[in-house]
DNA sequence: TTTAAAGGTATAGTTTACTTTACATATAGT
DNA sequence: ACTATATGTAAAGTAAACTATACCTTTAAA
């Protein structure tokens, strides 16, 4: 198969920026390493559901506002 | 690492049967097989945030709509 | 009663997310 | 000048998502 469907930005930076949070202590947070905050802050690659829901989580707010998908 | 973390469940079947789509036609418009689509209907594992925006895409609704995630 | 459509299970193989480790750079504080 | 903190890059290994194939059961329609 292979869709290679639509693009998935994300605003982690500007939140962690915002709620003056580190890589490391978002990665903590979510219960992740810290070079996967940065591969997925870069969109090196797409994260699990369940590691957006717990990034969203981490800042405390809607997954939404945290990843957007564009066909 | 592995903080086994929360628990995410979906909506799939219940919104597959809502809009009357067989797991073959919501598998070719969220461009995945339908082994794909049974596995994470069942639970079986975590789709990628991609795939989860696709599906819910597929649906036409929110992603919350299909999948909850409670730590 | 045969046929087709839909859902279900299993398993081997490929791709990609995620970890671990290590090292490198820039900045701020002492 | 040294030290600590934050961000960045790279690469090898593990874990898990996803594909492909095959076969089986149930339900409904011809």
């Amino acid at each position: 198969m292979g869709e290679q469907s639509g693009e998935l930005t994300n605003r982690i930076s500007v939140l962690r920026a915002e709620y003056k949070m580190t890589q490391q202590a978002l990665a903590e947070k979510a219960g992740v390493t810290r070079q996967t905050i940065i591969s997925i802050e870069k969109g090196k690659y797409t994260p699990s559901l369940t590691l957006g829901f717990e990034i969203a989580n981490a800042f405390g707010v809607d997954i939404n506002e945290v990843f957007q998908y564009k066909k």
